[in-house]
Order: structure tokens, then C-alpha cells, then sequence
RNA sequence: GCGCCGGUAGUCUAGAGGUAGGAUGCCGGCCUCCCAAGCCGGUGGCGCGGGUUCGAGUCCCGCCCGGCGCACCA
């Protein structure tokens, strides 16, 4: 079979209305993406798969729906200050870009004062030129991943607020409130959805890289005294996934197929929780249509690995035009954050149980909700007849159910408005009466609409209709009493 | 952000100094009892700004957007 290219999917994306570019009428937003009609019912149903799944379903999950900007301490504590604002030179020669207190402290030089300007006069004092090309340098830029914005009416430095990067702090500094909620026991975990930003250098490859995404997230915070006592664990110990261990990426092997039980018992992750974890992830991309082959597990080396991070997994998806890319994360955070923010807030946080004061260790599993969904709308896509289908799971499509007059006069039209007005409220319905059958249900099928029912003359003859399955094209007759009941049989509701 | 390449109706594409053409979609009509059918009619376009030229999708400059490579990816 031919394969997808991105170019297909963005084109599909934008004639039906699911995802594009924003501000086209200016000439476009690099990294900015609007949802269509179609587009975001199918992102409602992602999200809402994921929130009964991992929060409304469980006993242990907790929900928080945060603020995206916040006190501008939360991210010196969390590291991002430090680690996402840089002063850069940039050679003027070769364009290669140094972080300027780097290539100074090289020199053996104590820096005492960061700013911008001494930073370049030291530069200039010791005539600083760059190591690849011996070019001359230019003065120190600002470089912030974080979007800025001033809180209050005065723009001042005191003013400057940062658009959240991630969700994650939101679930830290909500630490004490929901340990309490949580009844003072471990563990627990805090869920979030929502929007994030990042003032990436160069976002590319449609959604899959963007200026402003969604993160779905957990912050599952356990007993480090506890850290293999998963009392769920054998829901997830025969899920079966390539698995690629940093020893396996550094020794040049392929991944291995294994379980995670296996997994687990190699020593392959961190702790016992966070293993479980992996697993979850794993049950919910496959309940939502990715399949095991397409998904690999990942374990980051120590280069790559985030300054909060102890031990990281990449749930990798095979895009057929990007290759295997991250979808999803699962990093153990142990007590870095909890330990930051007390310290730079003065709380206590940690918690006492049966006497002992406990800082729970933190495993987090972060979703993209993006590049799932872009990985979700690969998956689904599909030729018939040189025709796009789009397999997406009955339980995500937008819409369930199209209703189409065979031809379009009386008293065709008449039945079929008695029937959409039958079925709009049970379902995700729309009435279709324009063009031939065959061109609605071609387009019925590029947005992923499960059911088609159709009304023709022996409707008209004895009440009853025939339904056309997206997937197989096959039709069959139903009398029109029991739709309502055979539809839901076939969504499993 | 750097380098190379590109940008023509909603989508896909022809045109490379001289009247912007096709396919498809969409809308209306005729026809049609089931898979983008047929016929007729209609709708809609050179990314933005400046320059060169009698004349610019076409050549030049800047910007924007996209693809690829590098860098970045907490």
C-alpha cells in the first residue's frame, strides 16, 4: 500500500474542516493551529476518552483544572527561569550561537554579574571569538522558550508573567490541597488538561511541533518506601511492546519485543509504579486505535534527560512520514519539585503518615494531545476505491450518524428530516441532502462518520431503512422502530 | 535561528516577461431506487509589500508561510 505523506493529511485536515494553519487571511501564524467543526468534537472525544479513563474511572485520580499563568516564582522553583532564558552570541562568520556565560566560564573567568551588558564586555575585554571558526561574536541576545506577558497595567520588568510551558506545576503547587483531598494517604495522583506555550525556534511538521499546545497530563505521587507496591500491576504485566532500553540504543541493538512484566523484572524501570504507568499509557493509545506496532517505548539516555527527571520513557508512535517520534513521555520526577517549591515558598510539603514525614516521589505520565491525535488521524486513514476512509474509533468519531434521502425530492426528504429528528438527540446526527448518494457517503467517510441510513423507496413501502457501515460499505435493513437500539448495539453503549 | 528549495481557486495542478488554463470540490437545474455517475449553468485563484519594465505568477529585494538539512527540543 502506497504510503501517507503529511502533505495528504494536512490537505484532508483542511478541506474537512478538522484542523489548519490560523490567520490564513494574513498570510498564516507559524506553529498556531485552529480546529474545525469536525475537529473539535474529535478533540472533545479524545480528551474526554482520556479523562474517564484515567480520572472519572479510577479511584485514585483527582482532577484539576489550573491557571495558565501563574506566580512568576513558580517557574525560578520549577527551573525553567534558568534553564529556558539564555543569553546567546551568535558568530557573525559561521552563525553557530554559544550561550555566553558558557563560552566565558571556559575562559576561566568568574562571572558576577549576568547581565546582558557586562556579559559583552567581558567578551570584548578578553576578545572572546567564536571556537568553531575563530569569527568575531555578536552582543548577547535574550532567548526565552517561555512567551512573556506583563501582569497589571505597567509594563515593568517586576510585571513580566510567563505563559505556562507545562501543566505539570500547576499539580505541584496544588500539592498541599489535594494531599488533603486525598485523605493524607499515597497514593494519588492530580490529572490536567489544558493549553501550554512554547516559544519554539522552529515549529514544523503540522502539529506535530506548535508554538501552543495541549498537554494531557498526571502527577502520581507515591511512597518512595513503597516505590514496588503497585497493587495494579498485573492489569498491565502482559501488555506486550518493543521496548528500546537506553543499554540497547548505546550498543547499537533493535528494540526488544517483551512485556512489560518483563520488563520489569530485567530492571528495565525506575520502580515498580512507574513501570505500571508505561503500561496504562500503552492500554489507552490502543483502546483509542493506535496499534502495538506502531508504538514502541523508549527510555531516554542521559543526555537527553530533563534536569527534573530521574529516569524518562518516550512512548514513540511509527509516523510513516516522520518515522518513530514522541507522543507521550513518563518521566519519575522523584521529589525534585516538591523539594524546589518548598524551598522557594517556605511550605511544608510533604506529608505525615503514621508519624513519618514522607515527600512523595512523582511518576508523570504527559500526554501531547496534538501528536496524538495526529498519530490517531494516520492511523485511521485509509484508500477504498481510491476513496479516503477515516477508521477513527466508533466511540471518537465526530459525528456517529449521516441520514440521507436516496434522491433528493418528496416525499424522500420528508422521511428523512422524520428520522434525523428521531435520532439527533441519541446521536452525533446530521441530515445530508445534497448531491448524489454516493457523494454523501463519500464524504461521510473522510470525516469518519460510522453509520449511514439511508431511506429509498421501500422505506416508503414498509418503515424500514437500511444502514451503511463506513468501513465495509455493506449495508443492512432495519426497520425503523428498532435503529435507535440496533445503532447503539453497534456502539456499544 | 542558519542554509537550500518552494508558494497559482477550498483541494490538486498547467503556465517561466504579453488576455491565468485544467481537474476536483461547492451551489443551482435536468436526470437518477445505492457508492465522488452523466449533461447544462454558476462560484472561486497568482502569499504580502516594494522595485525593474510599455507590460510581472513569471525577473530583483524584503517579509510571511511551507518542505528538507543543521541547530534547538527544558
Amino acid at each position: 500500500m502506497k504510503k501517507l505523506t503529511l502533505d495528504e493529511l494536512v490537505s484532508l485536515c483542511k478541506r474537512r474542516g478538522i484542523i489548519f494553519l490560523t490567520s490564513e487571511i494574513y498570510g498564516g501564524y507559524a506553529g498556531f493551529f485552529d480546529w474545525g467543526p469536525v475537529g473539535v468534537e474529535l478533540r472533545k472525544n479524545v480528551v474526554d476518552s482520556w479523562w474517564n479513563y484515567f480520572v472519572r474511572f479510577r479511584e485514585d485520580v483527582y482532577g484539576l483544572f489550573g491557571a495558565i499563568i501563574m506566580h512568576p516564582k513558580v517557574w525560578e522553583a520549577s527551573g525553567h527561569v534558568d534553564r529556558f532564558i539564555d543569553w546567546l552570541v551568535e558568530c557573525k562568520k559561521c552563525h553557530a550561537r554559544y550561550k555566553a556565560e558558557e563560552l566565558i566560564e571556559e575562559q576561566g573567568i568568574e562571572i558576577t554579574d549576568y547581565s546582558p551588558q557586562n556579559l559583552e564586555r567581558i567578551i570584548r575585554e578578553h576578545n572572546i571569538r567564536c571556537p568553531n571558526c575563530g569569527g568575531e561574536l555578536s552582543e548577547p541576545k535574550k532567548f526565552n522558550l517561555m512567551f512573556e506577558t506583563y501582569v497589571g497595567s505597567v509594563k515593568s520588568e517586576e510585571a513580566i508573567a510567563y505563559m505556562r510551558p507545562e501543566t505539570a506545576q500547576g499539580m505541584f503547587i496544588n500539592f498541599k490541597i489535594y494531599s488533603v483531598y486525598a485523605r493524607n494517604q499515597l497514593p494519588f495522583g492530580i490529572a490536567q488538561v489544558g493549553k501550554v506555550f512554547r516559544n519554539e525556534i522552529a515549529p514544523r511538521n503540522f502539529i506535530f511541533r506548535c508554538r501552543e499546545f495541549e498537554i494531557a497530563e498526571i502527577e502520581y505521587f507515591i511512597n518512595p518506601a513503597e516505590a514496588n507496591e503497585c497493587p495494579y500491576f498485573s492489569e498491565v504485566k502482559n501488555v506486550t511492546v518493543k521496548i528500546w532500553t537506553k543499554e540497547m540504543q548505546k550498543k547499537e541493538q533493535e528494540p526488544k519485543e517483551m512485556s512489560i512484566g518483563e520488563a520489569y523484572d530485567e530492571g528495565v524501570f525506575s520502580n515498580m509504579w512507574h513501570a505500571y504507568w508505561v503500561g496504562e499509557s500503552l492500554k489507552w493509545l490502543n483502546k483509542i486505535g493506535l496499534s502495538m506496532e506502531n508504538l514502541r517505548v523508549r527510555e531516554h539516555l542521559e543526555t537527553e534527560l530533563a534536569h527534573y527527571s530521574a529516569q524518562t520513557f518516550d512512548i514513540e508512535y511509527n509516523f510513516p512520514f516522520l518515522g518513530w517520534k514522541e507522543i507521550e513521555g513518563i518521566a519519575n520526577r522523584t521529589d525534585y519539585d516538591l523539594k524546589r517549591h518548598a524551598k522557594f515558598s517556605g511550605e511544608k510539603l510533604y506529608m505525615v503518615i503514621n508519624g513519618e514525614k514522607i515527600i512523595p516521589h512523582v511518576i508523570e505520565p504527559s500526554w501531547g494531545v496534538e501528536r496524538v491525535i495526529l498519530a490517531l488521524l494516520t492511523e485511521a486513514y485509509s484508500v477504498k476505491e481510491n476513496r479516503v476512509v477515516l477508521k477513527i474509533p466508533y466511540e471518537l468519531a465526530p459525528y456517529k450518524v449521516g441520514v440521507y434521502p436516496l434522491l433528493k425530492r418528496e416525499p424522500f426528504i420528508k422521511k428523512a428530516r422524520e428520522i434525523f429528528m428521531q435520532l439527533k438527540n441519541d446521536f452525533e446526527a446530521f441530515l445530508d441532502i445534497s448531491g448524489s448518494i454516493g457523494k454523501r457517503y463519500a464524504r461521510a467517510d473522510e470525516i469518519g462518520v460510522p453509520f449511514g441510513i439511508t431511506i429509498d423507496h421501500q422505506t416508503l413501502e414498509d418503515d424500514t431503512v437500511t444502514i451503511r457501515f463506513r468501513d465495509t460499505w455493506e449495508q443492512i435493513r432495519v426497520k425503523t422502530s428498532e435503529l435507535k437500539e440496533t445503532l447503539n448495539k453497534y456502539l456499544n453503549k
